[in-house]
DNA sequence: GGATAAAATCACTGTATCGCCACTTAACGA
DNA sequence: TCGTTAAGTGGCGATACAGTGATTTTATCC
């Protein structure tokens, strides 16, 4: 036998790989975190305007906040007392996107299935 | 009043979209799941292959399967007894793709700024 | 320095989820 | 029908994480 186990085909990502790949697809697996990103889309805004914007507590928004900078999504700019957050990587705008339209796809295959009779 | 609330720039993702976009993340937020998902890449595989493929329990794999399949990423084709398990959903590959060329950049620019001095 | 305001952090509770073990279900063959 | 095998399911313990309230840090203004 030439090997004992698996690589017939690809070499497998490693673990530390695959973690830091989950890691980043955990900080968009929230709600909240997703409304964040979504309303820093529009440009970037203070921690205080967020707060009031998704009328979350300021103790949650602020920990949301710090999970999505270490998975370098936003980065904050710290202005006197206000922190300014924004949108520090690209990506995400084209994964919500992605995501987006593809469930809206989805949607819309169901309605058309369930108008052509169940 | 139109509306007593927000809407000043953009409409507001609503509480089921946002949920049905972190649900889809969430599926592909678990290091093993992934280690699935890349395993399927190659090709349609059964879930006995799966298991040995990862090591892992028959009845963890099976649980994770699940969860992909609720997500709509993967589909199953039953074979006899077995179950053969395919990549349904396109947008997998890309995202992953995505994810993982990102990190990758990322990393090289961090060793560029090493070996340009800490 | 002292007061104030913005944001971060700590401590805590409830809930969700991973991995494991055991059991059940489903499909095949003797 | 019985036995076997592949896969799914339920229960359990441990861990992780969201949300809340209270406290602490940080920076500004008087």
């Amino acid at each position: 036998m030439p090997r004992p186990k698996k690589s017939i085909t690809k070499p497998e990502l490693s673990p530390l790989a695959l973690e830091l790949i989950a890691a980043r697809f955990r900080a968009l697996s929230e709600p909240m975190r997703l409304r964040l990103l979504n309303l820093l889309m529009s440009g970037e805004q203070t921690v205080g305007q967020l707060v009031a914007s998704t009328g979350s507590s300021q103790a949650n928004v602020s920990k949301h906040l710090s999970v999505l900078r270490e998975a370098g999504m936003i980065a904050v700019r710290k202005e006197g007392l206000t922190s300014v957050c924004f949108i520090a990587d690209s990506i995400v705008k084209e994964l919500c996107a992605m995501m987006c339209s593809r469930l809206r796809e989805e949607m819309e295959s169901k309605v058309q299935a369930f108008d052509a009779g169940i």
